[in-house]
DNA sequence: ACGGGTGCAACT
DNA sequence: TAGTTGCAC
């Protein structure tokens, strides 16, 4: 249920920009010879010639719909251009317009805070540079006024039954006495004006935008006038404009609270709303609801623009709807075997070109049994801390699966043992990964950089929130290397060569869960850190904590499972500059400060007497094994798991025992930007990573220029 | 047997 | 928190 945000007494200037038939766009962009033709993005050609999911401007005159199966299309259009979505194992790719979503970004996100809301929508708050342009350069002092700016549709103008409709938004731009909101918004037309013209120069993309003084009138606007067109909404026509609004053309409003609006109250237009004081919708609806409607109602809305240019999860999905549904472990183990695929593939394009990592993995399934043809859905999502790498993602999701079929069939004791027919079909999977975390830049020193750590993010109530680490950090940060999440989708280059492109973590929890303990065993799996503990435990107690887990690791020979000390191999996919060092530490961010659950051996009685496999990691850390073989092996182990989707990606799977505990707290990466932090660390993790690193650093150049990176965390046992 | 594939946010 | 639900494109 939407939220009511306070409405800052400020004046903001907010644009939404919006895609034209998006999908359209982009295939047309690639072929070219498709401009101008009825063309429409289509997925799944088999099944009545597949569902339409993009409509171009010129198959829509044909009244061709989008959720149009491609055979109605036909019907209406039989001249139409269906252009199938990119399938890639086995399911619809959506990678290309992601990517090209990205390329709009890029330019959108020049002027001002912008936040992606979708594949090919953004929101941008032009505030700032509204003021500035109306200090330095007011548009009645313009000589010029760009055509692009004049074509702007005002609402309240009636220029639509004006003849020279652009000279009375020429003066409504430029009149001087007019409100200072309307002076502030004429100053964001003319720079969404600017924005719209940059974005089709630089992406080909055409885009409508709609400006206003919020994000819900934005929205609203920006789909007045379409396609490749913009309108304004000046404060003196809200009321007006809401009026006779259809109530279900609200954002928030087209599904079912909107159809309540409609059967319960008898409200129909926006308009209606108002006559409801806002102590009876909240009665109906809640507070917060009630609160939000009263100021739907209004045009009040005080959602802040986010500064996001990257999305928070990526998940992979397919559904299989009728016949198709899968009905056996090994079919189901198939598909997951392709979404994870998939899923990895994009976080570790996220990792090499934003340097973010995803921390958990969740797992959704839809199904029915064959029993009772109602119990479609309520197939539960589970989620464990994510592994990087196709496989360890893939294993992960199936015990997830298996873990979720087990409480889906629950009472009713069925076979679950995977054999086919045992009543059940699966209609839908789909796996994704969040809490996506930025890796902050190289820094000067590990203990500075816990240090604010540590504070920023005990203080903070949100630990979701990582701006708040991000500006904490950007205090300890190298200037140069700052880097902003704001923009990170698009600085890439700054952050230099230096890519990220495969690893294998260290462990999970996940498959705890899978290992026939009930929840009452698992909690006791889990050393809760509150947060005293969090906060109490410095950065040297932590270090050494870790020190001592990692002796006990040579002992054992369990490295991920004794040591809280994952280790992650990064390979650089740029790693090009001979004068850069190919060692880097970085340190990662872990969001949670409080509550964080570690599963460590250390912790749990259970985790110390199993896990005694091996991880293939370890063969790096042998003492008998040469340098030299141990680059060999290690050289190998790219090799063995180079993945050759797109040429540039590889993965590492290093290690791959099933029962690995532990989730890790703090990471430290070693970096190239100072090697001399590692100095800053105990004497026994010095070792071992000198120990390790110096062979490879030597022998680099013939190591097919890996960068090397370990993370390591020392965490505070409770 | 369906718009499918994604993604977000609030709620519990 | 993990898991659910709703909404949107």
């Amino acid at each position: 249920m939407p939220v009511a945000k306070p409405e800052s007494s400020d004046v903001r200037i907010i644009a939404h920009v919006d895609m034209d038939c998006f999908y359209v766009q982009v295939e047309q962009r690639k072929q070219p010879h498709l401009r101008g033709l009825p063309t429409a993005v289509v997925q799944y050609n088999s099944w009545k010639g597949g569902g339409l999911i993009a409509v171009g401007y010129e198959a829509r005159k044909f009244g061709v719909k989008r959720s149009m199966r491609g055979d109605e299309a036909k019907k209406v259009c039989p001249q139409i251009q269906l252009i199938q979505v990119p399938v890639a194992r086995g399911k619809a790719d959506l990678k290309t317009y992601r990517d090209a979503g990205s390329e709009v970004v890029r330019v959108l996100s020049k002027k001002g805070r912008c936040e992606r809301a979708s594949i090919d929508e953004v929101y941008l708050d032009l505030t700032d540079a509204a003021e500035a342009m109306l200090v330095e350069t007011p548009p009645e002092s313009m000589e010029l006024i760009d055509v692009e700016a004049l074509k702007s549709h005002v609402l309240g103008l009636d220029q639509e039954e004006q003849r020279d409709s652009q000279e009375c938004v020429r003066i409504w731009l430029t009149k001087c006495d007019s409100d200072y909101r309307d002076r502030l918004l004429a100053c964001g037309t003319l720079i969404v004006a600017e924005l719209r013209m940059q974005v089709l120069k630089e992406t080909e993309f055409a885009c409508s935008a709609g400006i206003a003084h919020n994000k819900m009138l934005a929205k609203l606007a920006s789909a007045m006038n379409k396609p490749a067109q913009q309108t304004v909404v000046p404060v003196s026509c809200v009321k007006g404009l809401l009026d006779s609004l259809p109530i279900k053309k609200m954002k928030q409003l087209g599904g079912k609270l909107g159809s309540s609006l409609e059967s319960d109250l008898g409200v129909n237009t926006v308009g209606d709303l108002l006559k409801f004081p806002e102590q009876k919708l909240q009665e109906r609806y809640g507070i917060n609801t009630g609160t939000w409607l009263w100021n739907v109602a209004r045009g009040i809305s005080g959602e802040e623009v986010e500064c996001r240019l990257l999305p928070k999860s990526h998940g992979s999905g397919k559904s299989f709807p009728g016949p198709q549904a899968l009905r056996t472990i090994s079919s189901v183990q198939h598909w997951l075997t392709e979404l994870s695929e998939e899923l990895s593939e994009r976080l570790c394009s996220d990792l090499d070109q934003n340097r973010r990592m995803a921390h958990t993995l969740t797992l959704h399934a839809s199904a029915y049994r064959l029993s009772d043809s109602d119990s479609h859905k309520k197939f539960s999502s589970k989620s464990c801390h994510l592994r990087y790498g196709a496989a360890k993602i893939q294993e992960d999701a199936l015990n997830l699966f298996k873990a979720g079929l087990r409480d889906y069939l629950g009472s009713y004791g069925a076979n679950t043992q995977g054999d086919p027919n045992s009543g059940w079909r699966i209609t839908s999977l789909s796996v994704s990964a969040s809490k996506i975390m930025t890796i902050p830049s190289g820094t000067s020193s590990i203990t500075k950089y816990l240090h604010v750590q540590h504070s920023s993010c005990t203080s903070s109530e949100q630990p979701q929130d990582n701006n708040i680490q991000e500006s904490a950090l950007h205090s300890v940060m190298d200037s140069n290397e700052a880097h902003d999440e704001c923009t990170g989708d698009e600085t890439k280059i700054e952050h230099g060569p230096l890519g990220y492109q495969n690893y294998s973590v260290d462990s999970s929890e996940a498959l705890d869960k899978f290992t026939g303990e009930g929840k009452e065993e698992k909690a006791t799996d889990i050393c809760n850190l509150d947060e005293e503990e969090g906060e109490r435990g410095s950065w040297k107690d932590e270090v050494m904590d870790t020190s001592c887990a990692s002796k006990e690791l040579e002992k054992n020979g369990v490295i991920l499972e004794t040591t809280r000390l994952p280790v992650v191999i990064v390979e650089s996919k740029f790693c090009s500059g001979p004068n850069r060092s190919e060692f880097q530490i970085i340190p990662i961010e872990e969001q949670k400060s409080k509550n964080t659950r570690i599963t460590s051996p250390l912790c749990t009685k259970k985790n110390k007497s199993k896990d005694k496999g091996t991880a293939s990691i370890l063969r790096f850390f042998k003492p008998e094994l040469s340098s030299t073989s141990r680059n060999q092996e290690f050289a190998e182990s790219i090799q063995d798991n180079l993945s050759s989707a797109d040429g540039h990606t590889s993965e590492l799977r290093l290690s791959d025992h099933g029962e690995q505990q532990g989730s890790e707290r703090w990471n430290y990466k070693v970096d190239e930007i100072d090697i001399s932090v590692i100095e800053e660390l105990p004497p026994e993790i010095q070792r071992e990573i000198w120990s390790w690193l110096r062979p490879h650093k030597r022998s680099n150049a013939a190591n097919r220029g890996s960068t090397i990176a370990r993370y390591f965390l020392p965490s505070k046992s409770s």
